[in-house]
DNA sequence: CACATAAGTAGTATTAATTCTACATTTTTT
DNA sequence: AAAAAATGTAGAATTAATACTACTTATGTG
């Protein structure tokens, strides 16, 4: 980093900020480093400050905000956002950078991948790690694969409203007088649409839905 | 904090452990912080060095093992345990502490209050917050007769948070390294003991206890 | 319109989950 | 301290779920 950067720290916990703020001030010497720990504060914040990079955190006090990017960009366009989870990032990733984040790094990621994805963004524009790169290369090819229950049918939402009200595959069979066999299709289908592996979550994008 | 303390930081995120370090360095100028992001090494560290006080996170790599705590004290037993979390104390605390913890503290806490409650361990040899108190004297006075997961026993409860995650029964076996039918035993006591008889009933029953 | 893709459905073989019984340890209660 | 209840664990038999393939009937698109 040759030039001073200004760079906005957004995580609901303290010790976090104070690791990335150590880390940010061993690896550059020509950073000034702001912080919140909410996206209110943070915004007030943009309003003010000429931010060259955030690195953000996208659950904030248990919530998610997934328009908080768009709402960045449009206070200060040309700003770079780094948004810096615990969560698994072929689950949250494309998502955020479709909302026009400039990278996404896991907090599980080591001080080296960190410092490069901040110089990475800061000098190309960008951090894409490589599963992101795929993914994103995939939704090109594949036109829109985003995965709600929208792309559902009729039948696989009436199923996958039973297995979430906790009907086993044999009963919905004997509900829909069909074989259990077709029960389990459908199941599989819907997993495969929604990209999860696993009844609860399914019950979790049913209940977004609503 | 007068005399020498030694802390060990256990937690899976560079960036938490850094914040740790930092605070504890701008407060306590007589402290050696060891640090690991996982519990083997975690438990070498022990073996070789006197701890006064571990700072632990409770959910490494997705993973949750609630018999660390006893495993840490017996091969230090006069070690001090703060169990730091990002979980809501109300669902996890008193669990932690019944097995030999020292304190419960959730990391959205302010510098103040970490240090705070670093002091009271180190010098009356625990902490727990208001909330906690409350939990522990209600499960004295055992008013806890309905059906909630503070009748779960701690593999139970280990189990259904594995079952939650949508882990099946077999993983599950594997993971814990017990039989699979083993793991459906749990599975039936727990139904039985919250009245419920799906996952999606006690996925339910767990985010509600936060 | 023709061709591709999605939707609805099963059969069969395989794999996973459940049931039911049982037993040794802990923990709690009396 | 003895008795009772709760916990942690399996084996075997049974039942349920899944994978994989496949076929028919819509539906959509160039």
């Amino acid at each position: 980093m040759t030039i001073q950067s200004n760079i906005l720290l957004i995580d609901d916990h303290l010790v976090v900020r104070k690791g990335i703020e150590i880390i940010l001030n061993d690896n550059f010497n020509n950073c000034t480093v702001f912080n919140s720990e909410d996206y209110n504060n943070a915004l007030k914040i943009l309003q003010t400050v000429a931010v060259d990079l955030i690195i953000l955190d996208i659950n904030i006090n248990g919530f998610e905000d997934i328009k908080i990017v768009k709402t960045m960009k449009e206070i200060q366009p040309n700003i770079k956002i780094l948004v810096f989870t615990s969560h698994q990032e072929n689950q949250y990733g494309i998502r955020y950078i479709q909302q026009g984040a400039n990278g996404f790094l896991n907090k599980f990621c080591t001080e080296e991948v960190l410092i490069n994805a901040i110089k990475s963004i800061l000098e190309k524009g960008h951090y894409y790690s490589k599963e992101l790169q795929d993914k994103l290369e995939q939704k090109i090819n594949k036109k829109n694969l985003v995965y709600t229950i929208d792309n559902l049918s009729n039948r696989e939402y009436e199923i996958s409203k039973l297995l979430v009200n906790g009907y086993g595959n044999l009963e919905i069979a004997n509900l829909l007088n069909i074989q259990m066999s077709t029960v389990s299709t459908y199941k599989n289908r819907v997993f495969e649409k929604l990209n999860i592996n696993n009844i609860v979550a399914l019950s979790e994008i049913l209940k977004e839905e609503n």
